[in-house]
DNA sequence: AGAATTATCCAAAACGTTTTGGATAATTAT
DNA sequence: ATAATTATCCAAAACGTTTTGGATAATTCT
């Protein structure tokens, strides 16, 4: 019911191939003809089916995205800003950008990595919350299918994208809260086969170190990386007899859950406890207090692995192949002197 | 590069036809045959090609949904919860989500939608935060693709989708100001096109005469519906000689702003000022203090909403075209006596 | 004048699937 | 034995675009 190539040649008494020609400025069509095409189609309102095109140049100008989370996912501010920097980059190139969610290494993320890619249904993918040995990598280089990734896999030799000096954030962290007179430093980190937790714990573990301060593995948390989560494994902290006066998190969420606990307790953190996080998302600067962090600019390493992947996708040489991004220490309210 | 059914028709020296029919269970195909091929195929790691799928049959197992905001929409808890509960839905029932945003009635926004609907990019679109006369909806009717919208349009007849009876909830939310105490009541809205704006608008008036209170012009104030734009709209209510002691808020993100411009007076919410929201995110159960809001199930909407329009690309009936919810009152602490 | 080249148009193939309208052998009914 | 029916397979068309390999008339060169 759409107006097709075909109803433009009709109507104008030429052949499909010319008009397609006259419409991708080919040169071998006369100008008159070409402009007579251009406007006519516009009139009969033409645009060309996506199917069909896809199908001839084997292109969706579309890149996919799995949060790897179940769809609460969406909700956290570190998923939706980098959402945001992969739509706003992919609208600039003129690319779609397909979305789901699912939990790690479930089938759903299984199923739907292999229909988007097996399927054609994308031309390349982002990942994201890289694991030390990630499937899905193994699985997008097999295929032969662009893709870029924040953080690299140890398993994985090909690595295009981004990552994060999060050992050299924590020290620093760690270093300064040591100056602040901190010695008995409790860590909420991730499940443990995440790279993020692999470096930000090795990071808290080397900032013990250098501090001469021996790691206690009672002041070691695990968590699913939410804000609930974070509240639960605080809590947890703060029911040690010999509590913990600062409480280092994987990322902001855990540390704002982490805040609700310390709130839940009468304790005043910045004084009864300090508590940092890392990813520097928007919120963090509007909790009560303001949440310490160290900050990496979500949305814009969003916008340039979308970039690397449109390029790598067009088949244009990057400039370079892996960014590393230094996190910066933002120190607010939510730390303070042990 | 990818195994075709051609390739698994070779292997096996059958037809095509043949392969395709013993795939898609048609009962002529005998059943030796149909086994042959099915174990054949997923030894050969055959996937359908989507575009070739899409084009014959017309379909492209996808929905589409255009944020009406910058990029940065997308880390706002609304819209995030709406996506959330999108995407699930969609994968559920065996779709995709497209997504991506764009500012009302700008040109980027228009191009989507042309795009997405002429190309046939998707087979169908949500719409939300509706205009009172909204393009988007005529576009989507005038095309004949199938949608469905949060909230109707004042100047589109054929509404299938979701609305909220705003109208009551400020009415409800009004009287239990007006039982607390308060008289001075303002109200923070959205841009005036907007059909959430003139709903609550209507009830916060409605609430006002319900209760002999006469409107103040000054106690109403626009806003671009942000966080941000409700810190600004607030400290201009907050800064007059007789200022409100209740602002009621159009959402709850204007009413988290609005709670920073308060606490930046060294204001206590709550006591010196009760301030309300609207929608229920999450984070308005902790903010501090927890915010009094009108609770929609944002989530569970728009999995209705998706649930809704796969079944009208798939042509089945909708036991209800049209549904309508009530918000539900939830009182915290962040609204008490005047 | 005739050969070579160029400008400008077009038919058909291609992409990979599904559907249509068969062909043919086997089986059943008369 | 022959006609009618059924089971099971297949070639080609279709979807709508782009590309390939032309055809033909006009122009330029010798």
């Amino acid at each position: 019911m759409s107006t097709t190539i075909r109803d433009v040649a009709k109507r104008l008494k030429l052949s499909i191939t010319t008009v397609s020609r006259a419409l991708d400025g080919y040169d071998d069509v006369a100008e008159s003809t070409r402009e007579l095409v251009i406007s006519t189609a516009r009139e009969m309102r033409y645009v060309p089916n996506r199917a069909a095109r896809q199908l001839r140049r084997q292109r969706t100008e579309t890149i996919g995205y799995i949060l790897p989370a179940e769809g609460t996912g969406f909700t956290d501010l570190f998923f939706s800003e980098f959402i945001a920097g992969l739509s706003d980059e992919a609208t600039l190139g003129h690319y779609d950008l397909l979305v789901a969610a699912a939990p790690p290494d479930s089938k759903a993320e299984k199923e739907l990595y292999k229909r988007w890619v097996q399927g054609g249904k994308v031309d390349g993918i982002i990942v994201n919350r890289v694991r030390l040995s990630d499937w899905r990598l193994h699985f997008l280089s097999r295929q032969h299918v662009p893709h870029v990734s924040l953080e690299r896999s140890l398993s994985h030799l090909d690595f295009v994208g981004v990552e994060v000096d999060s050992l050299s954030g924590l020290l620093e962290l760690i270093a300064y809260l040591v100056s602040q007179g901190h010695r008995r430093i409790a860590y909420i980190g991730g499940g443990s086969d995440l790279k993020i937790d692999h470096d930000r714990f090795a990071g808290y573990q080397a900032g013990l170190e250098a501090a001469a301060i021996g790691s206690d593995p009672v002041l070691v948390v695990r968590s699913n990386i939410t804000s609930e989560d974070g509240y639960r494994a605080a809590r947890q902290l703060l029911d040690l007899a010999n509590r913990p006066t600062a409480i280092v998190c994987i990322n902001d969420l855990t540390a704002i859950g982490a805040m609700h606990a310390a709130h839940e307790r009468g304790l005043m953190i910045g004084r009864d406890v300090s508590i940092a996080g890392f990813d520097g998302i928007a919120d963090a600067a509007h909790t009560e207090p303001p949440l310490t962090t160290l900050e990496q600019p979500v949305y814009t390493v969003a916008r340039q692995l979308a970039h690397m992947l449109l390029a790598m996708i067009a088949g244009t040489p990057l400039e370079t192949k892996q960014v590393r991004i230094q996190p910066k220490l933002l120190i607010r309210s939510s730390t303070g002197r042990a």
